[in-house]
DNA sequence: GGCAACCTTGTAGTTGACTGCAAGGTTGCC
DNA sequence: GGCAACCTTGCAGTCAACTACAAGGTTGCC
């Protein structure tokens, strides 16, 4: 697979992803003989979880320990550990934020959706929201 | 209050408080009669609304328009209530991601575990994570 | 073999969100 | 009144994570 097409299956862009190889973030491809990468499809599977690690607030510094790990086939240190559980607390923490900003927006559309819609006919009144 | 009591209550620092100001995110406080910035206790809970919305992954900028909708007592547009709708659709998944990404360290942190910790005695295995 | 679509490297620019610093004014306490 | 801690504005710098561009090579199809 081609970098393109791997930019489609994953919908990052191409870029994105000679990025990522340039910070070590995945492995230097092979190479077609003219020189283009050409990428198995478990790569698929790193870059989903780079994808949910960043949905965590990971920067690709973190991402990369992770990977690392994974790809040491770990290791038992206690900072090793103590990594992983500061990430999961952080994690808990976010989710935490994500269920009180979610009600918070839920209460706010609700709020707006039983105002009367036909009240909605001032222009200037939109154009606040719409920047 | 003054901008570092501020700070300190709310867990941001000064120049991020004035940062936010700046870009029109807060209102322009009082002032003492020395030109200090002098906050009454309600804006704590704007700021703890920006960082909610901040950890659905909103910029400043959609918090503003978020902040606009409550501070104008909301809109019924349709394009208001999409934009409510559309975000907590984004909301819904990265807490999916953030559901995907937590099992998936709390998976590698209970394999690395059960793995004997006597056996971590190798100062490189370590540095490979320490980075 | 011609052509569009795709790829290469390298480097520079952008965006969002801060962060630091300089030069100076204010507060509150001893 | 002296001093440390705190504040002011303004502007430049930083960092992460891309994103764009230039100049050129490769592929695959007609």
């Amino acid at each position: 697979m081609r970098i393109g097409a791997l930019a489609e299956l994953s919908g990052l862009s191409a870029q994105t992803i000679r990025y990522y190889e340039s910070i070590e973030l995945l492995p230097e491809p092979e190479r077609t003989t003219g020189g283009y990468r050409d990428y198995g499809v478990d790569i698929a599977e790193r870059l989903r979880f780079i994808r949910d690690a960043q949905a965590c607030g990971l920067t690709l510094d973190e991402v990369q320990t992770l990977l690392s790990m994974k790809d040491a086939g770990l290791a038992t240190c206690e900072h090793t550990l103590s990594f992983l559980d500061r990430h999961i607390a952080d994690i808990d923490a976010q989710l935490e934020r994500l269920h009180a900003a979610r009600a918070e927006m839920v209460e706010l559309a609700s709020r707006a959706r039983d105002l009367d819609p036909a009240t909605c006919t001032d222009p200037n009144r939109c154009q606040v929201i719409a920047s």
